[in-house]
DNA sequence: GGTGAAAGTCAACAGTGTTGACACACGGGA
DNA sequence: TCCCGTGTGTCAACACTGTTGACTTTCACC
C-alpha cells in the first residue's frame, strides 16, 4: 500500500525499476532528452516499454525522477565572500564535471518542458542563490545572487552545449582567474567596489 | 535550374515556400522545435506537409533556414572599450529583445542536432567574439572574448529560458550597471585593469 | 498543340509515447 | 485446500511524428 514496508511483494518489481531508472540515467545523459526513446531504455533494462510507462507513469517523470542536477557547492557558498568568484569556477570546472555537464545539457535541452524547467530553477536556487543571496553586502544582493547564478550557466553553456574549443581547452587556472574575476565583481556588488574606489581616487 | 534568375516558373511556388517559412519562424519561436510538428506548420501556412519536406528538405534544415539570430552589435563592439560592458547589456536588453530572447531559446534548446549547435555557435563568434578579441587588450584576448560570450549566454538563459523573475522585472539600469560591470571585468582582463590602476595609487 | 518540369496531393512507411486488455505468480483469508 | 486479489510483466493497438514515393495538375516554352 504505503510501499515504505520493505515493499510489498517485493520481488523483481523494485529491481527491474532500478534498472530501468539505470539504462535511463545513461541514455539521456548520453543522447539526452529528444535523443532517447523509451523503447531504447526498456531495451538496454532488457524490460518491455510498457513497463517503463507503467513504474514512472511517463517519460518525462521518468527523466526528472532520474536526472538531476546534485551538485553540492556549501564549501565555496560558505566560504570567504573575498574570493568567491574565483573558488566558485574552479569548483565547477574540476569536481564531477562531467555529470554536472552532461546534467546541464540534458536538463537545459529539455526546457520545453515546464516541469523540466522549474526543477532547474530550483536546482540553481537551491544551490547558488539560497545560500549566497543572504551573505552579500551592498544594494539588491538577491538580484546579485542571481546574476551569479547567470554567469555560472552562461559557463556551462560555454562548456557543455557549445562546447567553445577554447574555454574546454583553456586550464583551469586561466578561467578561474578571468571568470572569477567576472563573477567575483557580481558579488562585490555595487557599493565598496572597484569603481566606486577610483572614482574617489580621481 | 540555377534559381537565381527571377526564379523559373515563379508562379505560386515562391509564395508558398514563403508562406511556409513565415509559419514555421512564428511556431518555432513560440513552441520550440520539438513542440512543433512539420504537420502544424503545414496547416497554418495553408499547405500541404508533404509540401514543407519538398520545399525545404527536411524539418531540421526548415528550422536551420527559418530561425536565426541575426541581432547586430557593431556598434557596440565597435565602440569604446572602457564602457563595453555595460553597453553590451543594454544592447541586449533593449533591442529587439523578444526576437532575440524567443530565438535563443529555440536554438539552444535544439542543440541536439549538431547543425544547429554549430550555427549557433558562428552566430556568437560572428556577433561578439570576432568583432571583439583583435580589440582587446593584454593577455589571451580570444578566450576572453570567448568568455564575454559565455557571460552574455548566461544572461540570455537567465531571461530567455529560465526566465528568472526577478532578473526579469529588474530594471534594465540595474542590470546594465550590474552585469554591465561583471562583463566589464573580462574586457579589462589581466594587466591594466582597474584591480591594477588601483594598485598604482595605493 | 505537345513537352517537360515544377508545384501540389495522397497514401503509406517506420518510429514515437502511451494505453488497455490480458497472462502469470504468489501471499493471505476461507 | 481452494481462491482471490494484487503486483509484475507482455502484447497489440492507438494517435501522433518526420519522411517518401507515386500520382495529378499547372503552365512556360518549342
Amino acid at each position: 500500500m504505503t510501499e515504505a514496508a520493505a515493499s510489498p511483494r517485493s520481488g523483481s518489481g523494485a529491481l527491474t525499476k532500478e534498472a530501468i531508472g539505470t539504462a535511463a540515467r545513461r541514455l539521456f545523459a548520453r543522447q539526452g532528452y529528444a535523443g532517447t526513446s523509451v523503447r531504447a531504455i526498456a531495451a538496454e533494462a532488457g524490460a518491455d516499454p510498457a513497463l517503463v510507462i507503467r513504474h514512472f507513469g511517463s517519460k518525462e517523470r521518468l527523466f526528472l525522477e532520474t536526472v538531476a542536477i546534485e551538485g553540492r557547492f556549501d564549501h565555496v557558498t560558505n566560504g570567504p565572500l573575498e574570493s568567491l568568484g574565483p573558488r566558485l569556477v574552479e569548483s565547477l570546472l574540476t569536481e564531477a564535471p562531467e555529470l554536472t555537464f552532461s546534467t546541464w545539457r540534458a536538463m537545459l535541452r529539455a526546457t520545453d518542458s515546464d516541469l523540466v524547467r522549474s526543477r532547474l530553477i530550483a536546482a540553481m536556487e537551491e544551490m547558488f542563490i539560497e545560500p549566497l543571496a543572504p551573505r552579500l553586502q551592498g544594494p539588491d544582493p538577491e538580484l546579485r545572487a542571481r546574476l551569479v547564478a547567470a554567469a555560472i550557466s552562461g559557463l556551462l553553456d560555454a562548456v557543455a552545449i557549445l562546447a567553445d574549443r577554447l574555454i574546454v581547452e583553456a586550464s583551469v587556472e586561466q578561467l578561474v582567474e578571468l571568470y572569477g574575476a567576472s563573477i567575483q565583481a557580481l558579488v562585490d556588488g555595487g557599493s565598496g567596489d572597484l569603481r566606486d574606489s577610483l572614482d574617489e581616487v580621481n
